[in-house]
DNA sequence: GTAAACTCTATACTTGGTATAGAGTCAAGC
DNA sequence: GCTTGACTCTATACCAAGTATAGAGTTTAC
């Protein structure tokens, strides 16, 4: 199967799966005499394991690294859970984060009402004033 | 005063400060004869505004757009406003998002307890069933 | 035979910085 | 006067997870 019919199977963009290729995601397939890639079904299974990975946010890293512990089914699955878990925690934690900074944002926003000119804005006067600059998380989700 | 007193006082990296001047926020400052940065206190005030608007998870597009609104003091401070009410509706979003995310986690996770292996493992199951991949949001935030 | 559709590689772009390299400048101590 | 260390300068590359292009070659349909 050529890159094309697999961008359609699996609802990814032809560039993705290069991309998945050289962030070794995906194997190297074979060519065609002109060079053309030509896949397997496993190929297509292992996109789709990717894909549904990514769509939990995970990271080329930690599909990387949860692709590697599968490839030894008697091997523990502890690393994948860990994994998981880890995962988990970052998103609670950014939720967290992204409530307290909503609260803030909307506090600043109370200070205004609509209508009024700049030099009596609320919400600019907020944005002067040096309130004890919140550490904004480094968006890593 | 030079750059690293500037970055002393408003608890930015040298580098950001840079990087703020290429992106236009703020205004290129006079030179010394040794072609060093020279600023003035007005430089330190705009840089804790941005700063006040990094920590607010604004992006340098918008704090472009506040600044502009804000140098004009007669003008309505509409477009501020609605800058702040569009960055609330965007983080209340991404959290629902992440609510969702957690959930679908939390569930692929419950599908395996430890000490399992790769082969009976519930999560690496799950992850391979082609699940209604949830279409996930482009972490805009 | 030719045009459309497909594929290839390589490269640049996105965001908000961070991290170098290599060169120049300044102040203090000897 | 000279050296050493701290500072600054520009330019460039890097991060994640792709996306978008240029320019070339290939296959397919008519």
């Amino acid at each position: 199967m050529k890159i094309g019919q697999l961008a359609d199977k699996t609802g990814l963009s032809i560039q993705t799966i290069r991309f998945y290729e050289r962030k070794a995601l995906l194997a190297a397939p074979q060519r065609t005499q002109s060079n053309y890639r030509s896949y397997s079904d496993e190929a297509l299974k292992q996109l789709l394991f990717i894909k549904q990975c990514r769509s939990l946010d995970m990271t080329i890293e930690e599909i990387s690294l949860v692709l590697e512990t599968r490839a030894k089914p008697d091997n523990s699955c502890e690393t994948v859970n860990a994994t998981i878990d880890k995962h988990i925690d970052d998103i609670e934690q950014r939720i967290t984060e992204l409530n307290a900074l909503r609260r803030s944002l909307v506090s600043v926003r109370s200070t205004c009402a609509d209508n009024k000119k700049v030099k009596e804005c609320g919400v600019l006067h907020q944005l002067e004033s040096i309130a004890e600059t919140r550490t904004t998380p480094k968006n890593i989700i």
